[in-house]
DNA sequence: AGTATCCATACTGTTTTACTATGGAATAAA
DNA sequence: TTTATTCCATAGTAAAACAGTATGGATACT
């Protein structure tokens, strides 16, 4: 069982590399397929989907592509994966009525937005063990 | 998007029960299903799956039902989990060549692992905020 | 023997996943 | 102005997972 989708990583695969390029050019679907070595056609999908949310930005025609649609530090980890996977985890904890397991499964979910709430920007420092405690 | 199916919650919900009962006769199914509210045949195929891990033992015969295999501080909720969903989340981070993303995913996946070890015998403790740092 | 309980397997309708396919719309370059 | 390039939108699809339901069998207590 997977917890989550490829969705999920390739979104923030394809909206890192974008966030890395070094001219400002718009960057195109087929070069962030090669980097990622995602299918062409399901990565146009996902980055419509981040587009429709609002994090990136299209550029049509020839030399055209995406941007970022704000700058890195202000897009989280949670956004991309909410932008192509639905809105997360709302995990429905009331089972058995039992208040205990309520806030058991509330506190694991404030948890998880808490790991996702790493900006674009700060990546590259998860390398860097414990950088990100919650 | 749920990041945890109804198998996960239903799972933990059934063992907290069974980890609760005062007397210390075995629990039936019919008991679990009426404190959890969740479907008995269904709940009968998560308690199989919970006994071939080894977190349960079963009664057959009248007066039958299901006993925890541990003591409640010996069971953790990723057992749990695994035990009715599968092996857990092994993510395969290593889309776009890119270490920093194997590193990130790989340090949410020790989080995740962290967040779940928590044992049967602590889960009503976690009403008090905090409790479980990871 | 009869009843209560767990056990095993199979079936089912719906949804999600991870794509592929096709063609259209916009824009830049020739 | 044509043509090539790029994104855009929609539909289709095979396989798996989800969340059950159904049926009957095995075991053990009374």
């Amino acid at each position: 069982m997977a917890f989550l989708s490829s969705k999920a990583i390739y979104g923030v695969a394809a909206m890192y590399a974008i966030s890395r390029t070094t001219n400002n050019k718009p960057m195109q679907v087929k070069e962030i397929a090669a980097m990622t070595h995602i299918s062409h056609g399901y990565l146009e999908q996902l980055l419509s989907s981040l587009r429709k949310s609002n994090l990136l930005v299209s550029i049509r025609g020839a030399q055209g592509g995406y941007k970022l649609a704000r700058s890195a530090d202000q897009i989280s980890v949670l956004e991309i994966i909410e932008a192509v996977e639905g809105a997360f985890y709302k995990i429905d904890g009331n089972v058995g009525a039992s208040t205990i397991l309520e806030y058991f499964w509330s506190d694991i979910e404030n948890k998880m937005c808490a790991m996702f709430e790493m900006k674009l920007s700060e990546l590259y420092r998860s390398s860097q063990p414990y950088f990100y405690e919650i």
